[in-house]
Parts: C-alpha cells; structure tokens; sequence
RNA sequence: GGGCCUGUAGCUCAAUUGGUUAGAGCAGAGCGCUCAUAACGCUUUGGUUGGGGGUUCGAGUCCCUCCGGGCCUACCA
C-alpha cells in the first residue's frame, strides 16, 4: 500500500484534443491511476485544463467571446469528453482558477526572495492593429535566406533556418496580416535557472529507470551551447495570472500576466487544492500530497507527457520547486511518450487531419479506442494510426479474443445447465494447469503495469485472454458433457469464474466491458490478488446473466468510410 | 548546421542491456473443433537484424562510415 500521485500533462484550451493529445498523456496516465487504485494503493489523479497565453485569447476572440466565457465553455467541453473515454481524474481542475492565481503569484515571490528573478529590458514587436506585443511565431514575412514569402519570425518552415522577427523581410502580423508594427520596449521578470543548473542536473543524474526519452531531452538542455538558459516566465497579455509578488505588488510589472508556462505546471499543485476545496477537505488534506514536511515524503509521483513536454517537466518546474527554497515534493517518475502519426503524418489541429476526441466517441464506444491506442502507444519511438491496422486490432483482440470468448462460455453453460454456476465436478491437472498458467502470466502483467510499460501490459493482458480460450479448446465442455456432465460442469465453472477474472485485470484498459463482465458475473471487478482464490470465487448454485456481446466487429465498408471522412480538409 | 531517437518477418512490435538455433501478434498456408460474434485451437511458411567495415571467443546489441525515417533546437503550448 503506497500513496501514489499521478498527473497528466495538462491539455491546452484551444479546441477539442486529437488522439494522439490523448495517447501522449491522459490515456496512459488512466491506465497506472485505475492500475494503483485496484492494486489498493492510495490515488491521486489530477488534470487541468491549460487556459492561458496567446493562442487562447486568439481562439476566443475567433469565437467571438471573452476569453474568460471562451475557456470556461471549453473546458466543459473537455471535461464531458474526458468523462467520455472514462479518463477517471480525481479532479479535473482549470490553470485559470483562483488556486493556481494564488500559488503562482506566492511560487513567483519565493524565488524574487530567493534572488532567483531578475527583471531585464527587451525589445519586442508591437502590432498596433492588434493592440498587442506578437511571439515570434505570430510574426510573418519573407525570409532572407531563401525568399519564402510565409516564414515565421522564430524560424523558416521552408529553408528551417532560424529567425529573429526582425530579419524578415515586409514583416506582418500573422494574427490581421497588418504591417503596422514597431519595437517597443518592455520589461519582463527572468527565472534565472542558470543559476540551478548543477541542482538539477544532479537530480536528473539520481534518477533511475526514467526513458531515454526523458532524460536525453533534458541533458541536451542542460548543456546545450551555454547551457541551460534563463526563461522569461512574464508576458503582455490580458488574460492569465497577473504578476504578483506573492501577495504584494510587483512595482514596474503593472498590467503583465505571467508566462502560460510557468503556471501551468504550478496548476499540478494548485488542483489538489481544488480537489480538496471541491471534497471540502482541507488544507492538509491536499498538502500532505504536495509538500514533504507534511505528509509527501512517502508519496509517489508520476507524470505522464507528451515529448514536447519534457523540459518544462524536467527543468523548469523542477527550478521553480527547488528555487522555491520549500519543502515541495519533486517528481518521482516521468514517462513520456512519442507521436502517434495518422496514416503516415501527423494528426494536425489546424487542418482537420485525424481523429479527434468527439468524433471517436461517435464512431465507436471508449473502450475500442482505449484499447487500441494503449496497446499500440507510442513509447520508444513514434507509431502509427491506420484505420486497417485499428480494426484489425479491435476485432481481434476485443470481439474474437475476448468477447467470444465470454459469449462462448455464458452460452454453452446456459445452454447446458441454464445460467448458475454448475456444481459438481472434480478440479483435474488440467485445471490445476490452468491456473498456474494464469497466476504466472498476472505476475508478468503485474511487473509491466509497475514499471508503466503499456504496450508489454496489453500484450500480457491479451496473452490471459488467449489461455482462456486454450483451456476451452482443450478441455472441450461440449464433448465431456456427453460422457461426464460432472466434469463439463467442472470445466464450465472454472471458465466462468475466467470471466469474473479478466472483469477485475482488464478494468484499467477496458473499464465499460470490464463493467458489463462483472455485472454478468455478479460480483465486483477486483484485482485478483490470489489468483487461485479468485479462480474460485463464484460459489457453485449463483445465478449470472448472459450478457449481450461485449464488442462488436468493425466493417470493412465502415472503416474505409471513416477512412474517407477523416482524410483532412474537412475541419 | 547541431543534438537526440529510430531502422529486426509482408505489417505492428519483442529480444533479460555482449551470450545457445533472433521471438510474438496480425496477415498467408494446412489441419482440427462445433460451445461461440464464420468465432476458437493446433501446426506451418516467412529474417544476410538498412548497406559496408571494425572490436570480440561471441554483435540485433559496442565503435566507424554511408543510406533512410522521426523529433527537438529554448518568445506556440
């Protein structure tokens, strides 16, 4: 029994998420939560919504809408999804909410105390149609290295070449397309990180186990040219947390919000705080999950992310923690996770390419795209999404390996001895087999699920699955039921209490079938710890219910249908 | 440009970190079963581990080189 505290990197507010958003941090983050919580560990299990920075002013004011109404529909709108693929958080929380205002403004005065801020004087583009400063990116023009007449102000798509704004040539807004921009000067606060790069660096150096992933980004980091550099975590925006110095004003930094990154990852902290408020728990009840002095030491934590993710995750949360100078619990774990591509590119947001989270849950139930995307996550290098490669795997593994398998068990039994649980019957070597078969393979899954490898867990877990059928195969209840009815009850008995088996271990890939299992079986979906014991559970004489088929089978003529439909341009 | 990751059967992936004859699933072929969603089981075809060179008693694994794919490169998040 051990505390466990599982984040999930936090999904921007912009728009709904595509499934490779969901395979990169949410879903995977479920799986371990709902994973620790049957093994009985203690569980918490946070996500957010990420609501600040330009692309969500931008996004609102394309909605027509103030940025604050624009975010607090969204994240319904991503709370009911989430809720959709039975993402089971304890609490999805918001960057945005007073919580997070109040702990980041109190983290930014840590550091100022610690002498970890420093405020430096920078030139900027102004777009005065806008009415705003403009990131590099939001800045077009030509490119003077190779004449393209749409390169970004940060780098060149064309020729890659990296840019100031201020090399472009006919520079322009890429928000209105206006030209009428100026350098303005402005004041922005810098978290000095430099100053804990050798703090960080040995803590990176302590951790064992973490993917190549992981930690490679974060030594490139770390000393890449000049090393790690100091990141200025304020900007001129409307929308975010204004700057403050702890509860104090912060003279010369009047009308700035700070920067989305430096928030959003202080949201980690800030939605326990919101759980607890939602619980009406108190300040210790969130706090002995966050801070070492009162209660954290013991916990563990684990993030899950995207790559993109890491060195923020890595680096400059860690330098906001530590610099901090308080006790305030450091990630254990990071598990990061490359891109899943959609038939051979990448998912893309802005050109309706891919599968996104509201239009899969209109094409099938949770469970198929969990299952699937899960099985094939992208964990040591970027895998692919193909509607051929999707419906053979849901088929097979989900209708034939193990949906028929419960169809073909609860059917036979109620054809033969109606729906109880047959008595009678003497367990053989065979059976004896069987679940030693069994306990060895939940071990082997047991040791994939704890050390979060996902692909090796599925593939563990459809294994269990298969030797159900193997048994069956074998044993062959229809024939012993002609010259021994006791044994066909045996075997039949020890199939059913399968079912009841596969309901508890499947629950954190598959939680509605899992249900559907259960409930079938009359019993709750439990880990089984004592995988002989659990073999034995039904008690002979018990009614169950021949559940409907748990999965159905995708159609070559829907898949190329749907193939068609999200080939992009339709956004 | 620099850095990191990656290349294994037609496809998707393993290979206990240098140790016997490179293994699974899917797809293909053959056989079996008839309880079941034409499902299941058994058997089986298929590999010069991207090419070349090197180190080693031994290389998919380490080194060099070439070729291909991907990602990151710090003011998008």
């Amino acid at each position: 029994m051990a505390r466990i505290l599982i984040t999930s990197a936090i999904p921007y507010i912009n728009g709904i998420k595509h499934l490779g958003n969901l395979v990169g941090s949410q879903l995977p983050a479920d799986l371990y939560a709902r994973y620790a919580r049957a093994r009985g560990h203690e569980v918490l299990f946070l996500c957010a919504t990420d609501e600040h920075g330009t692309p969500a002013e931008l996004a609102a004011a394309k909605a027509g809408m103030p940025v604050a109404d624009y975010c607090a529909e969204m994240w319904q709108v991503q709370k009911r999804l989430s809720d959709g693929f039975r993402l089971s958080f304890d609490h999805f929380g918001r960057s945005s909410s007073p919580q997070n205002h109040r702990l980041t403004q109190h983290f930014a005065g840590r550091l100022a105390d610690n002498g970890l801020i420093e405020e430096r004087s920078e030139r900027q583009v102004y777009s005065n149609a806008d009415g705003r400063f403009l990131p590099d990116r939001y800045i077009e023009g030509t490119c003077p290295n190779c004449g393209y007449d749409r390169a970004r102000g940060d780098q060149c798509e064309n020729c890659t070449k990296q840019l100031d704004p201020t090399d472009l040539i006919e520079p322009r807004s890429a928000i209105s397309g206006s030209t009428d921009l100026e350098v303005r000067e402005t004041k922005h606060l810098y978290l000095l990180q430099s100053r804990l790069r050798d703090d960080l660096r040995d803590w990176i150096d302590r951790q064992e186990g973490w993917p190549v992933l992981t930690t490679s980004i974060a030594r490139k980091w770390l000393d890449d040219g000049d090393g790690l550099q100091d990141r200025g975590i304020t900007r001129d925006l409307d929308w975010g947390v204004p700057v403050r110095r702890g509860d104090r004003d912060w003279p010369g930094m009047e009308g700035k919000v700070f920067y989305v990154w430096f928030d959003a990852p202080i949201e980690y902290i800030a939605c326990a705080g919101e759980w607890a408020d939602a619980q009406e728990l108190s300040q210790s009840d969130w706090e002995r999950w966050w801070r070492t002095d009162k209660g954290a030491e013991n916990v563990r934590y684990v993030q899950f992310m995207g790559k993109d993710n890491v060195p923020f995750h890595t680096l400059s949360f860690p330098a906001t923690l530590l610099g901090s100078g308080e006790p305030w619990k450091l990630v254990d774990y990071i598990k990061s996770f490359n891109y899943l591509t959609y038939d051979g590119g990448q998912f893309s947001t802005s050109q309706g390419r891919g599968i996104f989270m509201d239009q899969a849950l209109e094409l099938l139930p949770a469970d198929y795209w969990r299952w699937w995307l899960l099985s094939h996550a992208p964990e040591t290098s970027d895998s692919a999404f193909t509607w051929e490669a999707f419906q053979a795997g849901v088929n097979k593994d989900l209708a034939d390996v193990l949906g028929n398998f419960v169809s073909r068990v609860t059917k036979f039994c109620r054809s033969r001895f109606g729906e109880v649980v047959p008595e009678g019957g003497e367990e053989t070597p065979e059976d004896a087999a069987l679940i030693a078969e069994i306990s060895q393979k939940v071990a082997a899954y047991q040791d994939h699920m704890d050390a979060i490898q996902v692909r090796k867990a599925a593939a563990e877990l459809r294994g269990i699955w298969v030797a159900g059928n193997e048994y069956l195969q074998a044993a062959a209840p229809w024939a012993a039921f002609k010259s021994d009815p006791a044994r066909a009850a045996a075997i039949v008995r020890l199939s059913l209490n399968l079912v009841a088996l596969y309901a508890g271990l499947s629950r954190p890939f598959i939680p509605d079938a899992a249900e559907a299992m259960a409930e079938a079986m009359g019993v709750a979906p439990e880990w089984p710890e004592d995988v002989a014991a659990a073999l034995h559970r039904l008690p002979p004489g018990a009614a169950f219910r021949t559940p409907d088929n748990l999965f159905r089978k995708v159609a070559d003529d829907e898949r190329d249908a749907w193939q068609a439909r999200f080939s992009g341009g339709a956004a």
